[in-house]
DNA sequence: CTTGACCTTGTAGCGACTATAGGGTTTGCA
DNA sequence: TGCAAACCCTATAGTCGCTACAAGGTCAAG
């Protein structure tokens, strides 16, 4: 199987393929007499375990660690179940920040219904304000303190 | 103002303000005899703003086009509104597939409780299973089909 | 006069790809 | 046999929003 047939079962790109092999994630195949890569089912189901993590959101580096305890089968498992609570952890957290976020997009959304001039639009007048230290409906919902604005955003 | 100050002022890293300046969205400040940036409160408001909209999330590309906005003020807002409409939309779908992964690391970890060996973990044999074309409990939650596995993420 | 805190530019790195450029190979068909 | 299309190869640079150096210049306090 050459590297075009696998990416067509797989739905994965060609170069991402290079990719992961280049980042040791998938092991290096036989070559033909003229170069090409040539894949057998082992490397098939490599490369599907790789996918699945990442479908599920790992980063290469878990992947990496996963592959790596897949090969020594006689290590305790509790490293693989942190890493699992950890990926939990990361994503529930994103998730509450993107919905903070969307909330606060919201509000910021609703100042403005028609349409008319930028120079009246509630939207640019609310960031305008903002920024000149003034409380804003998306980082002040409630009558909060309209103080110091908060970095919510860590990492997306 | 020296780059320091204002660094503290707005708590954005000196590095991030020569950032914006580089990628035009702060405007370059006066200069002092030895080279030195001095900043006044016009473009505290300036940076304020990026950190604003930064914080809602936007792209330095949309924070770049509210600021256009923001300097023509005879425009119609259509624009922004379909700005903010725009990232409320990718927010929210960021979180919808977010909660999905989420759900289905919950399966996935579900399948290892004890500690033992990784032979026997169930995480690590659910993974390689599906990388065999198996149905998993993350992909397929409740009998559905088993066959060609989706990529759930498209960006994170 | 030295120390230390500040400032400058330029460059490279992160993660996970993606996209080119500039080639070589294989296959099918006239 | 000639040729084109479809495939393959490597190497390199770009994406985004920073972050982290390295190597040097400036300034105020002691
Ligand atoms: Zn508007
Ligand atoms: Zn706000
Ligand atoms: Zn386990
Ligand atoms: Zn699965």
């Amino acid at each position: 199987m050459l590297i075009g047939e696998l990416a067509r079962q797989t739905g994965c790109e060609v170069e991402t393929i290079r990719y992961y092999e280049r980042e040791g994630l998938l092991s290096a195949p036989l070559r033909s007499a003229s170069g090409y890569r040539r894949y057998n089912a082992e490397q098939l189901g490599e490369l599907n375990f790789i996918l699945h993590c990442r479908s599920l959101g790992m980063s290469l580096a878990d992947i990496r660690q996963l592959a790596a305890f897949k090969a020594d089968s006689s290590l305790a498992c509790d490293d693989i179940n942190q890493l699992i609570d950890r990926q939990v952890s990361k994503v529930h957290q994103q998730v509450e920040s993107l919905r903070l976020l969307e909330q606060q997009l919201l509000a910021l959304r609703d100042r403005c219904h028609d349409h008319h001039t930028v120079a009246e639009c509630g939207i640019l007048q609310t960031l305008v304000e903002a920024s000149e230290g003034e409380p804003c409906v998306c980082h002040t919902p409630f009558g909060q303190d309209p103080h110091p604005h908060p970095h919510s955003m860590e990492k997306q």
